[in-house]
DNA sequence: TTAGTTCGGGTTTTT
DNA sequence: CCCGAACTAA
């Protein structure tokens, strides 16, 4: 068996020990990946069927890169294999079984998957609806205590019922949540839509309701293996429970240490509890470290030694000793992002390091900013992971309306976003009565227009543009089979105007907006086509599938890796980089101010921290700033209490005379001599963001051209239809006569120019100043 | 209906 | 500070 070389032996044990209930307690940095990715090449290799193997994983990208070394290992047609697999995040493989049987649950196979923004818009819109107080029911709050309920396997009658949610929600002066949450899930369902969290609430349902699909599917999968066990929640938990019950060759791999979601109703206990769930299981642990130095592991261990709930363990390395960690000070973030764009520049010069050898590390989205301009500064090319994808992008999610609605028409967040976008006439008023008409009926929005139009009581000019509106949509969607997804979504793009108005906005921001959208166009070509083996391209709907799920973490551009890897600690579970610096070392950053309240907060923190520290590989640096901006403010910060709580011994602390970084006289020395600072700025940027590939575009800033509104610029006479009816209400005036405006009261006329139907008058209100108004808008009547 | 301006709130972490 | 929502004028 070769691929079992170099596995030590508790390594190879994981991976031998085929059946029945496996616990690996992985450390970090024991060569997890590489017994998981073993392991199921071992099944393969002894003959069973890759249909019948589901691996659950933490990302989308993590699962194919375990494919591709699966693949690897088995030689020759092991590529077909390794794609047969069932291999994905709990929420991509769970969403694939429910476009399956969904039906039993009463949702299309097209159904839509409502990310957060949707989930939120809809709760706005429920609380405004039902005239609640959205101080109150903010919809963050209340999606975030919806989200934990399904978490928790909590249905809207379960809530309703349940009498210590209840009288929790009413001692908060919030007695409608349960309310909300009933009425949310009805909307959703009404709109054939499932957010993130019914992915896997639905699957349970789905399990319950239906034994026969579940027996199918407990039948089926004879081996499943869980990476990353102890961030699972209740719902992914029972998932798992359901469907390894038949063959009970389950194997789950984690490490109670970095154990950092709980925030999303994540349970440590799962991890801790599978002792009891199986008690025939067979322990594995990992314990010596392959990726650290012996100062790095030494620190972590320190670190973590201070949390009170954990599985005690002994982390090891035969590596070497290794520089030791450095701690370094800032006056500001600025200075922060100075001072680790220069040492990254220095260090990768020294040692001719890719940089792609170099990552920085932070606990909240916002601190990219500075490490980001520093970086640029010194023309350092970096990618930043995580924060605003590509795919929530406003242009970007408005092509996306267009297609979800195409693909399910029930889809009422789609349906509002891209109704009147681009400007077709159909506006708020509109869009509102709609809402209410179709609320009484229960119907989804597109249904009550398809059935009702006629009884809406609308202008027959408002009529015209919303059968135009559902004309358009229908179109795309008889084009739904045959076309490809990248044919009928270049069509789609066209066809409503979308492309033509974000072409017309030449601002660099307008720009860089169309070449998002066709960046996105480019990627559903490749899609397109990537339907290896068969003849049939894929589809709209196989396209918005992906996408739904997809991160950016799964845009790595192959060919444009060496860059400086930006990203929060949550999203660098799982990776390694030979240097990497921890920023923001600071009292209420890190830990954050919102975690410190209870020690089991303060202790997610310090796993965090664990995970941070346990990414380098060769050197790791700390550093803090003494002044930070925080929404526009300077404030003063404190030195983290976690630097404290390393062994001294690990660590090489900043002397107190000499600040560790002095900007005034260290960024004139450190800047690249032999680039001048004038030219720094110039040639290929740095991309920010993976997607939209930033064409070098001229150094020149380009001239804002003014915005035309080509409406305004059409010759007189052309739009009738306002003026028809407005026309003739147009009181005659002149120049010196008494008005009256509802609004501002009697005044005096002071210019006029213009003509028919566009005269704009100038008038004089004493009591509000001097007002230009459009005399077709304005309600002005003649006093004198 | 819509465009332009003001206002208020957001930064914890993610599928 | 920067964004979207709400408000206001046209």
């Amino acid at each position: 068996m070769q691929h079992l070389e170099g596995l030590n032996e508790a390594q190879r044990e994981a991976v031998l020990h085929t059946t029945g209930p496996n616990l690996v307690i992985a450390g970090a940095g024991s060569g997890k990946t590489r017994v998981l990715t073993v392991r199921i090449a071992h099944l393969l290799a002894q003959g069973v069927d890759p249909f019948r193997i589901l691996a659950l994983t933490f990302t989308n990208k993590a699962a194919r890169e375990m494919k591709e070394r699966i693949a690897k290992l088995l030689g020759p047609q092991g590529n077909t294999e390794a794609r047969s697999l069932w291999m994905g995040t709990f929420h991509s493989v769970f969403a694939r079984i429910l476009r399956a049987e969904g039906s039993k649950l009463g949702y299309p196979s097209d159904f839509t998957i409502y990310d957060t923004d949707d989930s939120r818009s809809l709760l706005r819109t429920i609380v405004k609806e039902w005239g609640l107080d959205d101080k109150l029911y903010k919809a963050n709050l209340v999606h975030g205590r919806i989200s934990i309920a399904k978490n928790n396997l909590i249905g809207p009658e379960e809530y309703l019922n349940n009498v210590e949610l209840m009288a929790n929600d009413a001692a908060s002066g919030r007695e409608k949540l349960g309310e909300i949450y009933r009425q949310y899930a009805e909307r959703c369902f009404r709109s054939a839509a499932m957010d993130f969290d019914d992915l896997l609430f639905n699957t349970n349902i789905l399990f319950r309701d239906h034994p026969d699909v579940m027996l199918k599917y407990q039948q089926r999968f004879q081996y499943i293996l869980v990476d990353e066990y102890q961030d699972t929640n209740l719902a992914q938990y029972n998932i798992v429970r359901t469907m390894a019950a038949r063959h009970e060759n389950l194997t789950v791999v984690g490490d109670d240490s970095q154990s950092i979601y709980a925030f999303r109703g994540a349970s440590i206990q799962n991890i801790l509890n599978f002792r009891n769930d199986y008690p025939d299981h067979a322990l594995f642990k990992l314990e010596q470290n392959y990726r650290s130095t012996k100062t790095i592991v030494g620190a972590a261990n320190s670190l973590i030694d201070k949390n009170r709930d954990q599985i005690k363990k002994t982390i090891w390395t035969q590596n070497q000793e290794g520089d030791a960690i450095r701690v370094r000070r800032s006056m500001s973030d600025n200075e922060e992002g100075a001072f680790v764009a220069h040492d990254i520049f220095e260090t990768r010069m020294q040692h001719q390091l890719p940089n792609s050898a170099f990552a920085i590390l932070y606990r909240t989205n916002a601190q990219s900013r500075s490490m980001e301009e520093a970086l640029r500064k010194l023309n350092i090319p970096y990618r930043i992971y995580g924060g605003l994808s590509f795919y929530q992008r406003k242009e970007v999610k408005d092509l996306l309306g267009y297609f979800r609605l195409t693909c399910n028409p029930r889809d009422e967040e789609a349906f509002k976003r891209v109704v009147n976008y681009p400007a077709r006439g159909i506006g708020k008023t509109t869009v509102d009565k709609l809402m209410v008409a179709a609320g009484e009926r229960k119907l989804p929005i597109w249904d009550t227009l398809l059935q009702h139009l006629h009884e809406l009581g609308f202008h027959e000019g408002t009529k015209r543009r919303l059968v135009d509106f559902v004309t358009m949509v229908r179109s795309f969607q008889t084009m739904l089979e045959g076309q490809s997804a990248h044919q009928l979504g270049e069509y789609i793009a066209r066809t409503t105007g979308l492309l033509q108005d974000l072409y017309a906005d030449r601002t660099p921001e307008g720009i860089s907006r169309y070449e998002n959208i066709q960046e996105l166009l480019n990627g559903m070509k490749e899609f397109s086509e990537g339907n290896e083996g068969t003849d049939t391209p894929r589809t709209l709907p196989d396209f918005l599938i992906d996408v739904a799920l997809l991160t950016d973490a799964d845009n790595d551009d192959p060919n444009d890796q060496d860059r400086v890897s930006l990203m929060t600690i949550h999203s660098a579970k799982g990776l390694e980089f030979p240097h990497v610096y921890i920023v923001g070392l600071e009292e209420d950053l890190f830990p954050n101010l919102m975690a410190v309240q209870t020690r089991a907060d303060l202790e997610e923190e310090r796993r965090l921290f664990y995970v941070a520290l346990t990414r380098a590989e060769q050197r790791c640096t700390l550093t803090y700033a003494v002044s930070r901006y925080r929404w526009g403010n300077l404030t003063a910060c404190e030195p983290s209490r976690f630097i404290d709580e390393i062994d001294p011994q690990f660590l090489d602390l900043p002397t107190r005379q000499q600040p560790a970084w002095d900007l005034k006289s260290d960024r004139a020395s450190l800047t690249p001599p032999w680039k001048s600072r004038s030219k720094a700025f110039e040639g290929p940027q740095p991309t920010a963001r993976p997607a939209p590939k930033a064409a070098p575009r001229p150094a020149a800033p380009p001239t804002p051209q003014p915005r035309r509104n080509l409406k305004k610029i059409a010759p007189t006479g052309a739009p009738a239809e306002a003026t028809s009816t407005l026309g003739g209400e147009v009181p005659q005036l002149e120049e010196g006569m008494t008005v009256e405006h509802e609004r501002f009261g009697k005044g005096k006329v002071v210019k006029l120019e213009g003509r028919a139907p566009d005269i704009k008058a100038t008038v004089f209100f004493p009591s509000s100043g001097q007002k230009q108004l459009l005399l077709r808008f304005a309600k002005l009547k003649v006093v004198g």
